[in-house]
DNA sequence: TTAAAAATACCCAAAAATCAGTAGAAAAAA
DNA sequence: TTTTTTCTACTGATTTTTGGGTATTTTTAA
């Protein structure tokens, strides 16, 4: 069986070393080189195959979650793993969406970061510990602060997120405009805001929308 | 080694009964029961321990998503596997931040289900091969939708989706209030909505704000 | 069954947003 | 340096929202 190819891209090359170190004893990966730039792994693989990147978030020249992107283009079977220190949900997701099949704390243990590259290779996404914690916990925050709707109320919400005046939405609900205006008010004053822009702001960020 | 307690939840009996006929099998595990209901589940577990939970989005008084949240906070220990047939990516999303440690379709595989149990149990989050499928295509409105906006453009967003009027945005960045209204009309046309409510809406989806 | 919550509908007036344009100055890109 | 884009600002008319209320009916829960 062929060895991985693997490339790491992190702006420190500190991080670079470390990791060349703990994978040097690694049966089955061989690390073809370090690049410290979105630019650098990019010209790397227009010329050479690469079978997984493990790949940081910061970068000098672009970010990694869309670095994800550009190398799944450039090369849809590489395999990636975001090892990076961004713990914010928002950011894993991202990532996720562009690609990756991965997402590691960079203080992973090597165990984790063996097991992930092993799923990942047969098609699996993986995430650390840690980072399941983060995906699963913030539900809680978020769901705290969130005013109870109604069932119409957040029907009339979603109406008004889709960009619907209360004409609109009255005549679609076979209801008095005015009505909507009342319901609109009360949308506005359970989320402590002052108008829709906020209002559809802060059930999004709620995850209501 | 003690069984897993595995409990179905699906409001077609039909398909708790094929899920308990393909567990039957299975040397860890035993099927507790199957219930048709959010209430129904919630009930049980309020006095029996179950250690799996494989949950359906679709249920006659609850959402599955949630349930997932009743779940975890009836019992955080309980492992939670969504089975359904629900394609879109902000479902998977949301069931997975709602405390869900993998999502299956109901097409999969025996093995692929025996595979994500063995991954949950183990506190990792798994994913079957579609799901990994519909989550790493990036949506259509990532693709093409998102308008390049100015700097001006980005800013001024960012204070409408605060709830901010024209006026108070005019003061704050010391311009005519007028001036932006230009820039709210050229957001509006940019993304191709009615209005702020719509905008902000997208710029969310798109992930700008 | 009775109390509470939700859904419905209205009034008035003021504030804000939307539509449909034009247009000069400043900054950035070619 | 020229061209293009961005930022700025305006007119004027119309629609919509927002803020302050009240009030009846229908559901839901105790």
């Amino acid at each position: 069986m062929p060895k991985l190819l693997t490339a790491i891209v992190d702006d420190h090359p500190i991080v670079i070393e470390g990791l060349k170190t703990l994978l040097r004893n690694e049966e089955n990966i061989e690390v073809v080189g370090g690049f410290c730039s979105g630019e650098d792994i990019l010209s790397y693989i227009s010329t050479h195959k690469v079978d997984i990147i493990l790949l940081d978030i910061t970068l000098p020249d672009i970010n990694g979650m869309e670095l994800c992107l550009m190398i799944k283009k450039a090369s849809v079977s590489t395999i990636i793993l975001i090892l990076s220190n961004h713990t914010e949900r928002s950011i894993i997701m991202q990532t996720i969406q562009n690609g990756a099949s991965g997402y590691l704390l960079k203080n992973s243990s090597v165990d984790e970061l063996r097991h992930c590259i092993s799923e990942a290779v047969q098609g699996n996404i993986c995430y650390s510990k840690a980072v399941i914690e983060i995906i699963s916990r913030p539900s809680k925050n978020e769901l705290q602060g969130t005013p109870r709707l109604t069932r119409r109320e957040k029907e009339i919400l979603a109406m008004i997120a889709a960009g619907k005046t209360s004409q609109v939405i009255g005549q679609e609900l076979f209801l008095s405009p005015l009505t909507i205006d009342t319901h609109r008010k009360n949308l506005i004053q359970k989320f402590g805001v002052k108008n829709v822009a906020e209002l559809v702001m802060a059930a999004n960020q709620q995850q209501i929308l």
